[in-house]
DNA sequence: TAACAATTGTTATAAGATAACATTTACTAT
DNA sequence: ATAGTAAATGTTATCTTATAACAATTGTTA
């Protein structure tokens, strides 16, 4: 397998699977992915690493499309609240979601040096943080879960804490 | 006890201390808490909510002081740096850290409403975590766990997850 | 097809952060 | 003491990220 010198780790799930995910997702929901969200979403999920808004609002006009940055932060914000895509608050940039049917915070690993994400789902820090919040009687309406770091790639031959 | 307005539930810790304990960290440690950097401290201690970098900048000038925002962004890099504070990503606001002598990834219950936060340490999040990275050849550089939602406070008399 | 709601376009501006360089302050070695 | 140096702060300008307010367009429904 022949990699681009852009796209060390290529994402495991396929662009095209994750856009028909999305229309069936939101045709089910009775959601509009209009054009743009669509296509914001296509360019989400066609670029190896997560995009900027701003980076995004390029792409588009590259399609030739008119729009300023409320345009895709609108997009983004559909796409975040049918939970398509995940915001990195970390790094302000945003990411296609691998298992959007089932709602769920994501946990990311971020590669510091190719900027490359890595998508968890782990049951047990949910969980872990959720009891945290009951025993002091706080409710919970989002979890935030970033891990920043180096990916194997990006670490060469390294072995872990040895360096 | 009397609590004023605004500030339903005030922190744990003590401003004073927690300055005393920074002066003697620094001490200890080399470091040079000037002046500035003591008092951009004290604000942020001083405040029952995590200030943004320009609100900082604002109180600084109340006092009379001159500069501009990359006089507090530097202020505030030492004591990232130094561990004394923490940045909350997805509020993009400081606060002070409760643990100053022991590195650590901060893990934060940010109340959506009062914008009141408690930091946790629980050591099983951050084994998770790690183990989950290390599973993967991620070597992780840094944590950054937020958990927004409602404190008791705000929440007022509801139970949990029954509304 | 008129009326209304949802979506997108447009302009302006707010909010968060940093680059580059000048000035001041503190430390070091004579 | 004081010149030389490094560290810290001040200053100006600019960049990035995000939203407010309103206009134009598109889609839906009666």
């Amino acid at each position: 397998m022949t990699l681009s010198p852009d796209s060390c780790h290529p994402l495991s799930s396929d662009p095209r699977q994750a856009l028909e995910q999305a229309e069936i997702l939101c045709q089910r929901r009775g959601a509009r992915l209009t054009e743009l969200r669509r296509r914001v979403l296509e360019i989400i999920w066609s670029n190896p690493t997560p995009l900027s808004a701003y980076a995004i609002l390029d792409l588009l006009r590259d399609d030739g499309r008119q729009g300023g940055p409320p345009t895709v932060y609108r997009a983004l914000d559909f796409l975040l609240g049918q939970g398509l895509i995940h915001r990195l608050a970390s790094l302000n940039v945003f990411t296609g979601c691998r298992q959007p049917d089932s709602r769920h915070n994501g946990q990311f690993l971020i590669c510091r040096d190719c900027g490359q994400v890595d998508e968890l789902s782990n049951p047990a820090v949910e969980e872990l943080l959720r009891a945290e919040a009951t025993a002091r009687q706080f409710e919970v309406l989002a979890q935030m879960v970033e891990v920043l770091g180096r990916c194997p790639d990006c670490r060469g031959g390294e072995t872990p804490y040895a360096g």
